[in-house]
DNA sequence: AGATTGATCCAT
DNA sequence: TGGATCAATCTG
């Protein structure tokens, strides 16, 4: 059973959609070539309250995509050399998003260099990944139990204040 | 621990 | 318009 996420998995609450990611595959289409790979970690970026979130501080030219609706991806360059993917959750108007930290994929651990290995851009900004063809999300009917998921504070938000220590990072255990 | 690297954001 | 900042990674 191979089905590909909508709409309506995305449109949800993101701490959710973050755990319900997980087992999930991310596919990218490159010409002719196909890479399917299994989503092991994610992270969570949830409102206009969390100062971890690049939306804490408003609706800008970059974060508009936020406030968009669901099931857009997020692509942004971070530290002038890697690129993370989100992919956009929740109703239009508030902005959240789940970061892709890493697949289960050669050496794709960490978000900079899995969009390295599955040439993700600035170009696949705001694609909708409901639609397009080159970048989209399957359900490959694996189940990730709540057993399976174990829980951590995010990475690299120590400027968050009292949100960095929320325990919204997930990653499959085992991995 | 330090260097890298450049788009983005906001204010000296 | 300029300077500080940064959801990261590599090298030592």
């Amino acid at each position: 059973m191979t089905k590909r996420l909508g709409k309506d998995f995305y449109e949800n609450k993101t701490l959710k959609v973050a755990q319900n990611l997980l087992g999930k595959f991310l596919v990218r289409k490159i010409g002719n070539r196909v890479i399917a790979a299994k989503i092991i970690e994610t992270e969570a970026y949830c409102g206009p309250k969390d100062r971890a979130s690049h939306a804490s501080r408003g609706r800008t030219e970059r974060t508009k995509i936020m406030f968009g609706p669901a099931g857009q991806a997020y692509v942004y360059l971070i530290y002038g050399m890697y690129y993370c993917l989100n992919v956009v959750t929740e109703k239009d108007g508030y902005p959240a998003a789940v970061l892709i930290r890493a697949l289960e994929y050669s050496k794709a651990d960490g978000p900079g260099k899995l969009c390295r290995e599955l040439k993700i851009d600035k170009k696949l900004n705001a694609v909708n990944l409901t639609k397009n063809d080159k970048l989209w999300l399957e359900d490959r009917g694996e189940v990730i139990k709540p057993s399976q998921i174990e829980r951590s504070p995010r990475i690299g938000v120590d400027y968050a204040g009292e949100w960095k220590d929320k325990p919204w990072r997930f990653v499959i255990k085992s991995n």
